[in-house]
DNA sequence: ATGGTAGAAACTCTA
C-alpha cells in the first residue's frame, strides 16, 4: 500500500497538478491538506475519473482535509471526538485494514500568538485521542502537515530557526509525545539525503536556495512500521508552475498490510 | 527594521 500526504494549498488551483501526480505516482491512499474548499465544491467527478474515491471535510478559504483512496474508505471521522472545532483539520478513515489519519496541524503563526497556544492545545488533544484510536486500530498511519520540524537536520538553518514557530521546543516536544505513542517517523526508517525538506516559503526564492523545512510527515504505528518498505519526499511538484509551497511525501507499506 | 509571495476574497488574513 502506497500512502502519500500533500498540502496542496488550494485544491481548486492544484487540481490539474494533483491529477497529473496521481497518474505518475499511483498512490493507493492520498491525504490532502489545505483544500480550502467547502464540501459542496469538492471536485468529486474529476477525482472519481482518476480512479479514486474521496472523503473530505472542508470549509471556505482556510484549512480543509481529504482522503483519496483506490479502495473504499470506511468508518470516517471528521473531528476529534468531544472537540467541536469549526477549523476543518482532521479526517480519519479505514482503508484496507489500515486506519488512515489525515491531519492539518495548526501553523501557530508565531510563538507569542494565540494561534500558537491553539496549536499546542490541538496537538495535545490529537495525542490524547490517538492513544485510544491505536487500541481500536493497531495498524495506523498519521499523515499530514504537522507544521513541526522535529530535529535540527529537518531545518536548513537550525540556529536561525531556534525558538521560532515550526521549530520551537514545545512544538518539538509535542512531536516527541506522538512518537511516545509508539509511532515511527517513516522517513527516518531509511537513509536519507541531508537537506531533505517538504516545505519552502514562497518568498525570497526559498526553494531555489534550498531554504526548506521538513514539516510534512507520515508516522506509522508500532504494528505497521515494520511493514514500511520505503519513504521519500517527491520534490518534483515543487518545480511546477504555480506550485504548492509543500512537496508530497510517499510511504510504501508491504502489500496486504 | 521587517520585507518578501501566494491564495482566497474583498482589502485583510493566513501561511
Amino acid at each position: 500500500m502506497r500512502v502519500a500526504t500533500w498540502n496542496v494549498n488550494s485544491l481548486k488551483v492544484r487540481l490539474p497538478q494533483l491529477l497529473d501526480w496521481l497518474r505518475l505516482r499511483q498512490p493507493d491512499v492520498v491525504c490532502l491538506q489545505e483544500t480550502k474548499l467547502e464540501d459542496a465544491k469538492f471536485p468529486t467527478a474529476e477525482i472519481d475519473a482518476a480512479g479514486y474515491r474521496a472523503l473530505y471535510c472542508g470549509q471556505k478559504t482556510y484549512n480543509g482535509v481529504a482522503i483519496l483512496s483506490r479502495d473504499p474508505a470506511t468508518d470516517p471521522l471528521t473531528a476529534l471526538p468531544g472537540r467541536a472545532d469549526e477549523q476543518k483539520r482532521l479526517l480519519a478513515a479505514s482503508v484496507g485494514g489500515v486506519r488512515i489519519v489525515c491531519a492539518y496541524v495548526p501553523n501557530g503563526q508565531s510563538v507569542d500568538s494565540d494561534k500558537y497556544r491553539y496549536k499546542l492545545d490541538w496537538l495535545a488533544a490529537l495525542t490524547g485521542w490517538l492513544g485510544a484510536e491505536l487500541v481500536r486500530h493497531p495498524k495506523l498511519v498519521l499523515a499530514g502537515d504537522y507544521n513541526i520540524a522535529p530535529e535540527e537536520r529537518d531545518v536548513h538553518d537550525p540556529r536561525a530557526w531556534e525558538g521560532q514557530v515550526l521549530f520551537s521546543a514545545p512544538e518539538r516536544e509535542a512531536f516527541q509525545r506522538l512518537l511516545a505513542l509508539g509511532l515511527k517517523d517513516s522517513f527516518r526508517l531509511f537513509e536519507q539525503a541531508p537537506g531533505s525538506f517538504t516545505w519552502w516559503d514562497y518568498r525570497l526564492n526559498a526553494f531555489r536556495r534550498k531554504l526548506g523545512l521538513r514539516i510534512d510527515h507520515i508516522l506509522a504505528s508500532e504494528a505497521l512500521a515494520p511493514l514500511c518498505r520505503a519513504c521519500s519526499i517527491d520534490i518534483e511538484p515543487r518545480r511546477n508552475e504555480r506550485p504548492s509551497d509543500h512537496a508530497p511525501v510517499v510511504a510504501e507499506f508491504e502489500p496486504g498490510s
